[in-house]
DNA sequence: TACTACTTTAGAATCATTCTAATTTTCTTG
DNA sequence: CAAGAAAATTAGAATGATTCTAAAGTAGTA
């Protein structure tokens, strides 16, 4: 059978779990509260995306995933909604967009510097735990430019 | 005036052209020897594509600038044709994808192990020279996968 | 030359994403 | 708490890159 990126590193994710930095998922309120100190007004809509997000674990949700995990929630929305609010998330600096996947974007609540494996067949993402890695030293900038973010992508294929 | 990142390293990578390793376009019928030797049919499109990208120079191109470039050559084609061939041209290790601009994939005819800068404003995209940036020390890889490519993306953005 | 498999092609179809214009909600102010 | 202005949400249309389809053309081969 077919085990993908996300079976495989299941285990080491359940281990980085326990080892704390995971935060329960968070009520409406405190939703509403980090909405706030965002500039976004508290809307039904993006506390319930706030909640889901905002909850402190690492995910990689595309807009299409996010609603589907949305209505199983019980709160439906329009998906132009949800591509605004992530936009909106995105421009507050509360979740990232990583492009490197398939078709879709994929939003990245994990903030911090990490780098990502890629499964070239599926799409599937999976965080490079930053102390595994080196980083590298980075080239000259050209002038007039800041690097915004640095992203080391490793894309995997299965043996065959 | 604007200076993208083109303009910025046009000086560079003329200097890079001076400094050798940029044979000049290839004629036809090197085009379709290099296209037997991939084991695709030398067909006049694929011939004329050929021409264009496997001439040793190192290019980012989409499929629709590829288009426009063949028009001007004088050799238009449906741009599914040119979808096809550069499917084609991925498949037998001739050009490859780079998924990280802005919507359109680019195909690079660098095949060398290099990373690129991007323009998050204009989707440009900049090879960065492989001299010029310390490999950084990969993770462990999950089990049954092999790594496939490694690219690094330094997205810019200019100064405010 | 004739055949068979491979290619090309125009146009339709798809998929993620964005846009539009109208409706609803929020926040403020009276 | 009522009322209005500004901001958000929404359904559905529009866009843009890419893929698919099925029909017509071309290449290598016997």
């Amino acid at each position: 059978e077919y085990r993908g990126l996300l079976d495989i590193f299941a285990e080491q994710r359940q281990h980085l779990a326990m080892t704390g930095n995971h935060p329960k998922p968070i009520s409406p309120e405190k939703a509403a509260e980090k909405l706030r100190a965002a500039s976004l007004r508290p809307t039904r809509q993006r506390i319930a995306i706030a909640e889901r997000l905002l909850d402190g674990r690492a995910r990689h949700v595309s807009a299409e995933q996010l609603r589907d995990e949305l209505v199983d929630y019980g709160q439906p929305m329009a998906l132009a909604t949800i591509y605004n609010c992530l936009h909106q998330f995105e421009e507050a600096g509360l979740v990232r967009p990583v492009h490197h996947a398939g078709d879709a974007v994929l939003y990245d609540t994990n903030l911090g510097d990490h780098h990502h494996f890629v499964d070239v067949e599926t799409g599937e993402l999976i965080d490079i735990d930053p102390g595994e890695i080196t980083l590298p030293v980075l080239p000259d900038l050209p002038d007039g430019f800041e690097a915004e973010t640095i992203e080391l992508t490793v894309r995997l294929r299965r043996k065959s």
